[in-house]
DNA sequence: AAGAATTTTGAACAATTGTACAGTACTATA
DNA sequence: TATAGTACTGTACAATTGTTCAAAATTCTT
């Protein structure tokens, strides 16, 4: 879900210019974090003079916020993506979707520093809260979606069951699994995480996930 | 857990001045996030001229650091005397370390930002992150050990459960919804989180932990 | 090809940063 | 009270920050 290509590579020759500021943004969060992203160090992964961003932004922060909402709202369609790629098992769509959470392209120190970057804004400008707010709920939803589906297809009486606090419940874990690994990457491993997370999301919601 | 007087208040009269700028400098992180932490700031906050930083601590950096240090340890200590407090049933143990996670004075936007300033910093100084490595463990083992004691206390097989596993789900879950639940408030209360939090517990590791 | 419009540059700017340090205030010892 | 030593102040400074803007380069229009 938190594949992202532009945050080694930024394309230099993008005629869009604002999305070239945008992938620029990205990677130096990314390798420099938020205090070393000055507008100089942007301009310099943009190939370009530091006074031409304000040309196509009003402001540095500006063109932070944009770069959340832009990785957020993209983060959110490749998984509608991959969701709709497997429409056939519910099962393996969970399966597939607690995967990709953990793939080493989504994980590690460069990803963990751009959204402790986003976090830090979340908390400060008002209408980055209801950005989160938004894409937050998007996932919730997606996750609530996918436990549904896989409920009706094996048979399995809901009305004991709260599918939105699962769902809550099971991307809070997939969200603590990740920071954690991000921190530490030396203490976690893809198989463990899985592990974790199948046994999890299997005892609670009765499902048979954890694959064999 | 995240119990910390000096996050709003700092005691301007404190005669170990080491510790007057640990908790200056937790202060401004929490009220104004680390772009907003300067050394006037937190001099400010001191009730200190700027300059005398430096004639206590090497530099900014490494009073942060000592700041992490600090409060990490703090928490842990914290926690670890809440247990002995209880230790005759360790379902009720349980019970009380997942409620004192989610205490509102634990919680919110200005302990998110304090978190999110030492993980950043613990992605870029290498003997911050043995700091964290080394908390991040003491917590696991310390749920580790609750559950263990719980298991003899109620006659429970544990052949067929891993307890660390268990222990680092348990962990990660309540990081994920703590981070959520600072982020938006609105969406989450404590009630809800708590629910959750049974729910998982009790159907992973097969204890009766939600209280009746 | 010529002129208008736009894009891009890079030096200059005021503001703010962390740190250094000479000087002042304080405290303890004699 | 006189002296030594420490605690503390507040200015000063070099470095870096985001932003501005006149000039240069480029592209578009006619």
């Amino acid at each position: 879900m938190k594949k992202n290509n532009n945050i080694f590579d930024v394309n230099k020759q993008n005629s869009d210019k604002k999305q070239l500021f945008i992938d620029a943004a990205i990677c130096s969060l990314g390798n420099h974090g938020y205090k070393g992203t000055t507008v100089r160090q942007i301009a310099k992964y943009a190939g370009v003079a530091p006074g031409l961003l304000t040309h196509y932004f009003k402001g540095k922060e500006v063109l932070i916020a944009e770069s959340y909402k832009y990785l957020a709202k993209q983060f959110l369609d490749d998984f509608q993506t991959k969701i709709g790629e497997h429409e056939t098992d519910p099962v393996k769509t969970l399966q597939l979707f607690f995967q990709n959470f953990f793939e080493p392209d989504n994980m590690g120190a460069d990803y963990l520093r751009v959204w402790l970057a986003f976090w830090t804004l979340t908390l400060t400008e008002p209408h980055l809260r209801n950005t989160h707010k938004e894409i937050h709920n998007q996932y919730i939803s997606s996750i609530e979606n996918m436990l549904l589906d896989a409920f009706t297809a094996n048979n399995i009486d809901i009305t004991d069951k709260d599918p939105r606090s699962l769902a809550i419940g099971i991307h809070a874990l997939l969200d603590g699994l990740w920071l954690e690994c991000c921190l530490d990457p030396d203490a976690f491993s893809q198989s463990i995480n899985l592990e974790i997370i199948y046994n999890f999301a299997q005892s609670t919601t009765g499902l048979n996930i954890k694959p064999t």
